[in-house]
DNA sequence: ACCGATTACTTTGAGCTTCAAGCAATTCGT
DNA sequence: ACGAATTGCTTGAAGCTCAAAGTAATCGGT
């Protein structure tokens, strides 16, 4: 208790330390889950984090998606797509085909080999994370669930109001 | 309802779709998070992300701190806190001395300029977390630590499994 | 006291990432 | 139908990141 010159208990003015402390846990949590699947892939697939992230976007649609459309869903950069995608098509992943009816649109689409690799991957992937998250009950899971979607519709508006 | 070719009711093998929801949806929160933070330092104060970690980790010790606490506090390699504190140091951020027993050690300290400016970013980083996270009730916020430090658990676990 | 193992840090090479600036194509207002 | 704004993508510069290999100093067992 903190008692101010007139003797009145007073708060900690702004103290948002709990706040803090969830951000950092937060953190830590995402970075050592991405830390172990960064190493796992490379380990068994030879393959970055970020490549098995675009091709994972890619393998939701069967007719491709734009670079846009790419960098919005892994919220990156334009110019970080632009090479990831150079890079993907290189080594025979992806498939680029201009836009008939906007020239400066590209479809970018996994190959049948890339889908076919990436499937190999995704479901030792779905393992992984089962297994990161196997001491948690299903209520926790749940309850982990509720409480990240409100922290992300939280973080949603605070993000907007500034740029706004 | 799934029926397999006997008609009867089985459960897909190996369903860990929540998981992968779960996993997505934290990722997402984080790189949200993250994102925010980045702009709002670079826009303020013109500093980047990983420096102002790696002087929020210096802040909280007065005597200074080897490259490699910094690395495993961090959780990032060693080779990269090399480069960060160079950098650090050139700005006048930091201040580096070897240790007088054994010469491979380096203690990395905050400059009195260095601390000064950490401080002034640490105190608006605070606040806008605090508005990230606004939405959350006490409860929420309770709970979330909670679910975290659990998921950090088994994490941690599933980690030293592999690596075992 | 020596030699092998470990520890602290640096270097290197490749790739990722951002921001800002730039180019080309399309859309919209008038 | 013209020019201005917008949209889709690329480029360039700086910085971040990692894994692996390298160097130097210390520690430990004999």
């Amino acid at each position: 208790m903190i008692l101010d010159s007139e003797t009145k208990a007073v708060e900690l003015p702004d103290d948002h330390g709990t706040e803090l402390r969830l951000w950092l846990r937060l953190l830590t949590c995402t970075t050592l889950i991405e830390g172990e699947v960064r190493s796992r892939l490379r380990e068994k697939f030879d393959v970055t984090l970020p490549r098995f992230d675009l091709m994972a976007q890619l393998d939701k649609v069967s007719d491709g998606m734009t670079l846009s459309d790419l960098s919005k869903r892994m919220m990156v950069s334009n110019g970080n797509v632009t090479g990831l995608v150079e890079r993907l098509v290189e080594s025979g992943h992806l498939d680029r085909r201009t836009s008939e009816t906007d020239r400066r649109v590209q479809f970018i689409r996994l190959t049948k080999a890339g889908r076919a690799e990436f499937r190999k991957m995704a479901a030792e992937h779905e393992k992984w994370i089962a297994d990161v998250f196997g001491d948690l009950s299903p209520k926790d899971i749940r309850e982990l669930m509720r409480l990240l979607a409100k922290t992300k519709g939280s973080a949603q508006r605070s993000a907007k109001a500034r740029s706004a």
